[in-house]
DNA sequence: GCCGTTTTCGGCCCGACTGTTTTCAGTCG
């Protein structure tokens, strides 16, 4: 049996706040299983490991009880206190809770009184009309559940949106706001800010000296199919393809606390109270209560709203209680989309690309790039979409004419070759030799265990001629999960050969995500930002790989494609093993 | 259940809405 990963001792800790709310614990903690949920899936190296160390307690939110819960995990592979109370609760109960207006203290008197121990028993009791019979429960809650059965919203959790569609979306609806004569300032807040992998809704804030008109305003665009306003100052909207916005409307010089409040995410909002009544402070949305004077400072921006809390401005990508509200934290100089150079992962017409690799290579010259590699699949890629030995051969014919065609740009011929479930990449050595650059990548076989997925992807990283590992976890944002790996055992080797990792900025994959970057670089990985472009057109989705990396706390000096090729080449294992 | 410039106990963020209530607990963002 290997150790729990992190994500897995995250879900343990969550079930079992889950379960001690049904049991009717004190809030405090079922906050506690939650905060510690969170510690473990934002830590940057193995919570097994920490607790074998016997140092887990120095991770935020975990103390003496947790430690043991944690050591019952690894030895036995399950906690007691879950199996206890999984006993007494059907797995079911926790499912109600999705309902509207329904949590688990409601869950747990419908179960405690009427035996409603599912969804269906739920429904069965609302057609019925037998959940009014319960004291705090009444016809119209009766009608909100079947409603939302009617809706759909029971049968499966509400999808969430991938970054790039919650984006275009966002932008939209804030152009349209803008435009309306009652707008101040609008602007997108949320995950959309943070720049989140993907959000459940969006959140729109807006600055007017008329809240009213614009609350109304998005009721009437296009691409909203219902909205309802609840208050003066807000408004729900649903768009056509069942996306839900918020907005929220202040006075222009409260504007920045709501920008910050709506901004979020949680836990860095709470972590902010929390140090602001230390100091006799209260922030929420409106303002910053100040228990000496009992005034309300309201700030116009957000920078007025960090420095009355005696913190500098914090980039939104950063605001996830990571570590940017602790003292001495000194906010890094986040890297850009202009500074990088270089894209080292791109495909063209040769494997599944749309493009030539003329095109890609004057496409990423117009981008402003000052290097480029042509990274096709290697020959087991199947799909019909391997480039033989042969076909490679050609394409460095190729690529190499192309380079001495165009000026400005360097362009290199490379590979994405498979990993194959060995370790081994699918070419000869020999031909991989003559290549400038290689990326390998896991394509197959993705139910190895994590053990032998670690080792796999080990023994990729300790080939002499494979620069580069491409998409580490295989991750697919919203549809596939990551496949199991010890990461912090291939940061280690990555770090020790000099095979650089990189973050694909692919929408949907963004693998280095932000937390596995933040530890590699921590661990001296040399990292790169790759597009794995498949045409021109979509050569731009950097900005998803800077994104990741912002959040990872990542400057310009942390990724090597941000430096002049001059400088980027000799990083490369194929420079070093030809200077040797 | 965690934690400490309120330090080993007694605290632990903010505001709004809802449906059901005679004053509010639970839920939500």
């Amino acid at each position: 049996m290997s150790d729990p990963s992190n994500a897995t001792i995250a879900a343990a800790f969550d079930e079992l706040g889950d379960l001690y709310e049904l049991d009717g614990a004190v809030a405090y903690r079922v906050i506690a299983y939650r905060n510690a949920a969170k510690a473990v899936r934002d830590a940057s190296v193995s919570v097994s490991a920490l607790t074998r160390e016997g140092r887990v307690t120095s991770l935020p939110g975990i103390g003496k009880t947790l430690e043991e819960k944690l050591r019952a995990l690894l030895e036995t592979g399950t906690i007691p206190a879950t199996e206890k109370l999984r006993a007494k609760f059907p797995p079911g109960l926790i499912d109600l809770t999705r309902l509207p207006g329904l949590g688990p203290k409601r869950a747990r008197k419908l179960f405690d009184e009427l035996g409603i121990d599912s969804l269906e028993s739920l429904r069965e009791a609302a057609e019925g009309q037998k959940l009014r019979g319960v004291k705090g429960f009444g016809p119209k809650f009766e009608e909100s559940v079947l409603a939302a059965f009617a809706a759909g919203v029971a049968e499966k959790a509400a999808p969430r949106l991938v970054l790039n569609k919650a984006v275009e979306l966002s932008d939209a609806i804030v152009d349209a706001l803008r435009a309306h004569p009652a707008a101040v300032r609008v602007e997108a807040a949320g995950g959309v800010r943070r720049l989140a992998d993907s959000v459940k809704d969006l959140d729109i804030v807006a600055a007017s000296e008329d809240p009213p008109a614009l609350a109304a305003a998005l009721a009437d665009l296009d691409l909203v199919e219902s909205a309802s306003s609840s208050g003066e100052n807000a408004a729900r909207a649903r768009t056509h393809n069942g996306v839900s916005i918020d907005l929220r409307v202040v006075a222009p010089d409260q504007f920045g606390n709501l920008l910050q409040h709506f901004t979020g995410n949680k836990q860095h909002n709470v972590k902010i109270r929390e140090r602001a009544v230390r100091k006799g402070l209260h922030v929420s949305e409106y303002g910053i209560l100040d228990d000496a004077t009992e005034e309300t400072l309201r700030c116009a921006t957000e920078e007025e709203v960090y420095a009355r809390l005696g913190l500098p401005w914090i980039p939104p990508e950063l605001r996830e209680d990571r570590g940017e509200l602790e003292p001495g934290y000194v906010v890094p100089d986040l890297i850009t989309q202009e500074q990088l150079k270089g894209d080292l992962h791109c495909h063209t017409t040769a494997s599944d690309g749309r493009n030539t690799a003329l095109e890609m290579a004057r496409g990423a010259l117009e981008r402003g790039l000052e290097y480029v590699a042509i990274t096709d699949h290697s020959a087991t890629h199947g799909f019909g979409n391997d480039v033989s030995p042969d076909a490679l051969k050609r394409q460095i014919e190729l690529v190499r004419g192309i380079n001495d065609q165009l000026d400005g740009i360097e362009v290199l011929v490379g590979t994405e070759t498979n990993i194959l479930p060995d370790g081994a990449p699918d070419y000869d050595d020999d031909l991989l030799a003559e290549l400038d650059w290689v990326v390998a990548s896991v394509h197959t076989s993705f139910g190895m265990s994590s053990a032998e997925m670690t080792k796999r992807i080990v023994a990729a990283i300790e080939h002499p001629w494979i620069d580069c590992i491409g998409h580490l976890t295989g991750r697919k944002i919203e549809r596939r999960k990551p496949y199991d790996l010890d990461a912090d055992a291939i940061f280690a080797a990555a770090a020790a050969n000099g095979t650089m990792l990189e973050i694909n900025s692919a929408p949907d994959r963004r693998d280095l995500n932000d937390v596995h970057a933040r530890a590699a670089n921590a661990v001296g990985v040399t990292i790169v930002i790759n597009t794995d472009a498949h045409g021109v057109s979509t050569q731009g989705i950097a900005r998803w790989g800077i994104a990741t990396a912002r959040r990872a706390g990542l400057t310009a000096a942390d990724v090597a494609n941000t430096r002049p090729w001059a400088e980027f080449a000799p990083l490369r294992k194929h420079a070093r093993a030809a200077a040797t």
